[in-house]
RNA sequence: GCGGGGGUAGCCGAGCAUGGACAAAGGCGCAGGACUUAAGAUCCUGUUCCGCAGGGAUACGAGGGUUCGAAUCCCUCCCCGCGCACCA
């Protein structure tokens, strides 16, 4: 290693950078002016330090970003820090209520960044959230220096600031013209105990065993004139086929209002109720027995209907009350059929949905199962069968009046839509399972009244969202098919909370805008930021934006007028904005997909014309820690901070690229981090080894075949590696030019020489560097600068020495290398000790022919070949010998074989220790007749 | 349930889109050798089975199919991750 410190190389080039501004990025000259490229990676949320998986996505997006800037791009990498939303508050809520646990943990963070002695007085200021949110942006974006990437540091922002604000509200504006900005009710999962809405995170085992909102259909079965029982359904299509009620004789029941009339459910469903629907009273509690043996009426006809008592009714499911469906409901057959024996009662089914395969479904799955009683746990089982069977293949039949003859999956929402109408039906929501919070409160379905929401169903929202996923490029490509099912699935989003950090909604000021939705276009910001900062931040008003961003208003003068600044100034940020606009690429993570990133492109389509377009989408996934996921509970969280230290950056980064293609998971393993270091340790060496050379004893002509065995190895490996990088396949690229190139050069050097290598690689060193500078680009601006006087992060890719490209040289060297391992399975199997190795050629003098057939039959299709050979040579040896060629499978390339040996003899006869003959008469065994083109024969003798 | 991704040698992991050169890249591990006083590092060789001549057999979750030919295409089955909204 020649004594390189890499840790010092690092920090030395960082400050440099630093220093000379370099990833400053301005708006090029007019004419002649480099074409530009934008570039960005989520901001990253500061509640905390990020660890190495939070570095790859960065990571390969600074790749990008320095490899466009090779390709000669004027690059735009910046950088802003997320604050917006819950945690941060709550963590300083906890420190400043001095919760331990979180105290702890914060701590641990500090002292990641900071002396011990510092600990207590910073976290003692972390009772204020923004503090914590700026400690974090500052710390996170030293580690983001550290790690050498390349950007624009004027243009950070964060998302609470008045300028975001500003910001955030005109794009609500925005969104508000298009009327996509709307209120009204959402379902939601909330606790009752902490008078909260729950998300996964707060649920027990919510991780592990989602809580789903399931909407239920309410129907009312009339006990008097304006009391009903209000059963509650999965199934309201089968409301045609009801024959009784059932209902748990021990439970408790309440009487509750709603509206004008009263309805009837559980204890437990009345109070969920009152979380759902305005205006639900409660009043005495009846016990469910006092029901049973009643009559209610159905309806939709008016049929009386028996109440029935039945065990498998949970007043904690649904209303507590369930209406029988015997003919289709295994519960219910089965209830009934207890009801029948126990006393006497009997119920005829009414089947309304016919299916082929079932005359009575319910009984015959029963039967089929062999269920009888309403304890055994498959009828849960038996009604997912049935359900499932009738919803894709059954068809309503003509009990259900005009539904009759359609398919339930295709009715099922009319049906519904129809009870509704008639004031038969009503929605319930309950939860997919019974949950509880962590804190063991109650876990229900609450609706939210007044909740503010971004409605992406309109069509002409979607039609757009189509549109501009069809125009982008997304790498790896099947997340494009993927991008439109999200975009058709998308539907209600909430987008303002009652807690958190951020900006207050527009419209009605206690809301703040949560914070996926003030996350979608913000990359317009950065490039107008650092200007923005100039501006007092009132006049950061509608008409500023309007005009700056869209081009629309009053014009510029009138607005700089009422702004009080120069028009120069005015559209200076206009023609900043338009230069870097739109976002070339954003690269980020597939977890994204489902919300980051279909709003920041359904945003983008609603706000911005199509010549602000997004124009590429790049993922990475994510990372793991020695096959298990990174996570602060399993303990195994590297800190991004400690990389520099424990690994190197540049190592860290060459692991990024290498380890896994963007579609897969990198695992961080200490045993591949070690493999690699070698191979890092050895790259560093081999370029220290020849940036000393003298240039001069450079003489092109006096290359040999291996010289340009390996001049040409590299050039075409550094052609497909900038082919490579094009296309995002930085797997590739880079393992094209670390290993694959590391090892052209150690089979150079045994070949050669090592002071040969020396020379050779000095030749092509230069642009080596050059492309793997992004990559690896502290160790390649350390050697670059030993040849040059200029950063190598600002070099452009040089024309490529293509001419040194030569197919037939590396067919010689692969002609010699099978050859020899030819001879060395011999020798192996033959376990002879060689004294003398004959090697004959095809076109050894008789065998002239084999060429000539090999030439006539190349493109031929492999069943034509014989048969033409033969025409050629009407002899069974040429059978034989096409037999031969197809199985060996080589591709038809002309080499002169004799000449190739007769250069290579003494390089032969080291490799063996013994004399090599070459096309000699003498041929004991007869084995000259085996060689075929570009495959000597070859005979041992010993 | 809806959507999507996987299962490759002792292990990790390429390759499968465009079927043939795939006994299957690369790495790790293991074995042997070179170097070294030694250790480490580095380099070389080997690492399914059989074979005293460059060959053959079996193999890419399981089972079928298409094909002259399948890890690669089609079907069925088994098994394993992931996302599903108000959460950053």
């Amino acid at each position: 290693m020649a004594g390189l410190n890499i840790k010092k190389t690092e920090e030395k080039w960082q400050r440099r950078w630093k220093k000379s501004k370099i990833f400053d990025a301005e708006i090029a000259e007019q004419k002649g002016g480099k074409k530009k490229f934008f570039l960005t990676v989520p901001y990253p949320y500061t509640s905390g330090p990020l660890h190495i998986g939070h570095g790859r996505t960065n990571t390969i997006g600074d790749i990008i970003a320095r490899f466009k800037r090779l390709q000669g791009y004027n690059v735009l990498f910046p950088m802003a820090f997320h604050v917006t939303g819950t945690p941060i508050l709550a963590i300083a809520d906890s420190i400043a209520k001095g919760d331990q646990k979180v105290v702890a943990r914060y701590k641990g963070y500090i002292s990641i960044y900071e002396d011990a002695n510092k600990v207590d007085e910073i976290i003692s200021s972390f009772s204020s959230a923004e503090r914590v949110a700026d400690f974090f942006a500052e710390r996170i974006s030293e580690d983001f220096e550290r790690m050498g990437y390349s950007i624009d540091w004027r243009r950070k922002f964060n998302t609470t600031e008045p300028m975001y604000n500003k910001f955030i509200e005109w794009q609500f504006k925005k969104l508000y013209d298009k009327g996509v900005i709307k209120k009204g009710s959402y379902p939601i999962t909330y606790s009752i105990e902490d008078n909260s809405p729950v998300g996964e995170d707060d649920i027990e085992e919510g991780d592990t065993n989602k809580v789903t909102i399931i909407e239920h259909t309410t129907i009312k079965f009339g006990v008097s004139d304006d009391t009903y029982l209000i059963a509650a359904t999965l199934r309201p299509e089968t409301v045609f086929g009801v024959t009784n009620l059932w209902i748990k004789p021990t439970a408790k029941y309440v009487k509750v209002a709603v509206g004008g009339e009263y309805g009837i459910v559980s204890r437990e469903a009345a109070l969920k109720l009152g979380y759902q629907r305005e205006a639900v009273e409660g009043s005495e509690e009846i016990e469910g027995s006092y029901f049973v043996g009643k009559n209610v009426k159905e309806p939709i006809e008016g049929r009386e209907i028996p109440v029935l008592s039945a065990g498998f009714v949970d007043p904690d499911v649904g209303t507590g009350v369930v209406y029988s469906v015997p003919a289709h409901a295994p519960y219910d057959y089965i209830a009934l059929e207890d009801v029948r024996r126990e006393e006497g009662i009997e119920i005829e089914p009414i089947k309304v949905i016919d299916i082929e395969g079932y005359e009575m479904p319910a009984k015959e799955i029963c039967e089929k199962m062999g269920i009888a009683n309403q304890e055994d746990a498959r009828l849960e089982e038996a009604t997912q069968i049935i359900y499932k069977d009738e919803f894709y293949r059954g068809v309503l039949n003509e009990q259900c009046g005009n539904f009759a003859g359609i398919k339930i999956a295709a009715i099922k929402d009319e049906v519904k839509d129809w009870l509704k109408g008639k004031n038969i039906a009503d929605v319930f929501y309950e939860t997919s399972r019974k949950a509880v919070t962590r804190g063991g409160g109650k876990v229900i379905v609450a609706v939210l009244q007044d909740q503010w929401f971004i409605d992406y169903t309109p069509k002409w929202w979607k039609d757009l969202g189509h549109e501009l996923v069809e125009g982008m490029t997304f790498y790896p490509e099947k997340y494009k098919a993927y991008m439109h099912d999200i975009i058709d699935w998308l539907a209600l989003r909430p987008c303002a909370r009652k807690r958190g950090l951020g900006t207050r909604f527009p419209f009605e000021k206690e809301w703040i805008i949560e914070s996926l939705s003030d996350s979608t276009i913000y990359m317009a910001l950065y490039t107008i930021a650092h200007r923005l900062r100039q501006l007092p931040v009132d006049c950061l008003n509608e008409q500023f934006f309007d005009y700056v961003f869209l081009g629309i208003g009053s014009g510029a003068d009138e607005l700089a007028k009422e702004m009080n600044v120069e028009v120069d100034v005015l559209n200076g940020i206009k023609e900043e904005f338009e230069y870097w606009y739109p976002n070339d690429l954003r690269h980020t993570a597939p977890p994204h997909l489902s919300n980051h990133l279909v709003f920041f492109l359904m945003h983008h389509a609603a706000i911005f014309p199509p010549t602000r377009w997004p124009g590429a989408i790049t993922l990475n996934e994510l990372m793991i820690r020695e096959g298990q996921k990174i996570s602060k509970s399993k303990g195994n969280v590297i800190p991004l901070a400690k990389v520099s230290e424990l690994y190197g950056v540049d190592m860290f980064r060459l692991y990024c690229a290498i380890n896994a293609d963007f579609a897969s998971v990198i695992n961080w393993r200490e045993q591949d981090v070690d493999a690699l270091k070698k191979r890092f340790n050895a790259l560093v060496d081999v370029f220290e080894n020849s940036t000393g050379v003298d240039v001069a004893e450079l003489k092109e002509e006096e290359f040999t075949h291996t010289d340009r065995w390996l001049l040409s190895r590299f050039y075409r490996r550094l052609k497909e590696s900038i082919e490579l990088f094009e296309a995002f396949r930085i797997r590739e690229a880079g393992i094209n030019l670390v290993f694959n190139l590391l090892n052209d050069i150690r089979y150079y050097e045994r070949r050669e020489s090592p002071e040969k290598r020396r020379r050779i690689v000095r030749n092509v060193i230069e642009d080596w560097l050059l492309i793997l500078s992004p990559i690896v680009p502290h160790i390649c601006e350390e050697e670059w600068h030993k040849l040059h006087h200029s950063f190598i992060s600002l070099q452009s890719l040089p024309e490529l020495k293509e001419a040194f490209i030569d197919d037939r040289v590396e067919r010689e060297e692969e002609y010699l290398v099978s050859l020899i391992a030819d001879i060395k399975e011999i020798l192996k199997i033959a376990r002879i000790v060689p004294t003398k190795i004959y090697v004959y050629t095809a076109d050894a003098d008789t065998d002239n022919w084999k060429w000539e057939v090999f030439r006539a039959i190349k493109d031929l299709p492999e069943r034509d070949k014989i048969k033409e050979a033969m025409k050629l040579r009407k002899d069974k040896s040429t059978v034989d010998f096409v037999k031969q060629l197809m199985k060996s499978n080589r591709d038809y390339f002309e080499l002169n074989e004799r000449e190739i040996l007769e250069r290579e003899k003494a390089y032969l006869t080291e490799e063996f220790g013994c004399e090599i003959g070459i096309n000699e008469e003498h041929d004991p065994k007869r084995k000259k007749r085996f060689a075929i083109p570009l495959k000597p024969a070859i005979y041992v003798e010993g």
